[in-house]
DNA sequence: AAATATTTATACCATGTGGTATATTTTAAA
DNA sequence: TTTAAAATATACCACATGGTATAAATATTT
C-alpha cells in the first residue's frame, strides 16, 4: 500500500526538479517551490529534511529522465556498435528534450554546484563516471563480438565521446542553436566509424 | 588625471570578478562583495548603478583576461595556421589558468545566466560569436596565404573547434581532471592537420 | 464511529537581501 | 588654507530567506 506521503514526495520532486535544474540550487527559493507545487513549506519540510535533500533528489530525478530515455532509445538495436550510434542519435534531439526538463542536468548542476554545494557536485561526478563506464562497457562488448577494434582504449574513447557531446550540449544551450548538436553528432559518428569499427 | 573613483571602480571589478564567476549572479550577495573589497555598500553603489551592472562589468573583465592571454600566447607566431595551434595549445593550461579567475567565465556565466539574467546571457552570446568569428578570420587568412584548404567552411570549422574545446573545459571543471583538456587538444590538433592543412 | 497516527497549514523566528537617504570623510579646486 | 565637490560610511528601509513549533486537518487503524 502506497502511503499518502510517498505520493506527495514523488509529486514534489517531479514538480520541483525542472526548477532546480533551470535556476540552480542557490537561486531556487522555497517560495519558488511552494508556488510551483501549491503546497506550503510545512508540507515540503514534512517530506524532506531540508532544501538540500530535495535538491539532490530532484537532480537524480532529472538525470534518470535522461538516462531512461537514452536506454529506451537504445533498445531499438541489439548490437553494441549500433547502440553506440543510438547514443549519439539521441543527442540530435537533446536540445528540445532537455528544454522540457529545464536544461541538461549534468551541465547545469555540474557548473552550478562546483565550489557551491559539495554533495550535489559529488552526485554529478558519480553520474558522469557511471555514464562513461556504461559507454566503455558497450565498447568492450563490441570488441568481444568482433565488431570493434580491440586496439582502442574503451574508457578513454568513452571520455572523448562524452566530452565532445557535452561541448555541443553547452553550445546549443548557450547559443540557442541546435546545430551544434547536429554537427557534433555527425563528427562523433564519423569518429566511431573510422576509429572503432573493424574494417 | 585619473580620478579616485576610477581607481576604486577598477579595484572593485578586479576583486569581485572571480566571485561572480565562481558563484554566479544570483548566489553572489552584496555581503560577499563588501567582504572581499573591504568597502561598504555605500562605496560600491557610489560606483555602480546596481548589482547587475557590476556583474556585467565583472563578466567582461574576466572574459578579457582570457582573451588577452590567448592573444599574448598567439603572438609567438605570425602564421595563421600556427596561431590556430597556439589557441588549442593555450587550452592545455586552461584548467589552472581558469582556476585563478574563478573558472571559465563563458562556461559559468553561459550556464548561470540562461533563463536567469538576459543581459548577462546576451553578453555571453556576443563573446562567443566574436570569438568564433576571430577563429574564422584566422582560417580565412590562412586560406589567402595558401596554408589552408579553401574547401573548408571557416565559420563552421570555428564553431566545431570552439564547441569541442568548451566540452573539455566543462568536463575538466566538473571532474577536476585536466586530462580532458589534453585529450581534446590532441584531437583538435589532429583535426586541424587532417582537415585544414594543405597537403 | 472513535481513537490514533500521519500529513499539511499557519504563524512565527532570526537573519539576510538589494537598495537608499543622509551624514561624514576625503579629495581637488580656489 | 579655506571652500566646494566628490567619494565613502552609517543607519536604515521593506521585504525575502531557510527553517521550525504547533495547531489544524486528513488518513489510517481499531
Amino acid at each position: 500500500m502506497i502511503s499518502k506521503s510517498e505520493k506527495t514526495t514523488k509529486y514534489i520532486i517531479k514538480t520541483v526538479a525542472p526548477i532546480f535544474n533551470r535556476k540552480g540550487y542557490a537561486a531556487t527559493t522555497m517560495s519558488d517551490l511552494t508556488a510551483a507545487t501549491g503546497l506550503t513549506k510545512g508540507a515540503i519540510y514534512g517530506n524532506f529534511k531540508n532544501k538540500e535533500e530535495l535538491a539532490i533528489k530532484s537532480f537524480n530525478f532529472s538525470v534518470n529522465q535522461v538516462l531512461k530515455s537514452i536506454s529506451t532509445h537504445q533498445n531499438k538495436n541489439k548490437s553494441p556498435l549500433q547502440k553506440l550510434y543510438l547514443i549519439t542519435d539521441f543527442y540530435k534531439n537533446y536540445y528540445d528534450f532537455s528544454k522540457k526538463i529545464g536544461g541538461c542536468p549534468i551541465l547545469n548542476t555540474g557548473v552550478n554546484s562546483k565550489n557551491q554545494n559539495n554533495k550535489l557536485h559529488h552526485e554529478v561526478m558519480l553520474i558522469i563516471d557511471k555514464t562513461q563506464l556504461n559507454i566503455a562497457k558497450l565498447i568492450d562488448h563490441g570488441k568481444e563480438l568482433g565488431y570493434i577494434n580491440k586496439n582502442i582504449n574503451s574508457i578513454n574513447f568513452a571520455r572523448r565521446l562524452y566530452s565532445h557531446i557535452q561541448g555541443a550540449v553547452f553550445m546549443s544551450y548557450a547559443m540557442n542553436d541546435k546545430n551544434y548538436l547536429y554537427v557534433a553528432v555527425e563528427e562523433m559518428n564519423h569518429i566511431i566509424k573510422n576509429e572503432l569499427e573493424k574494417a
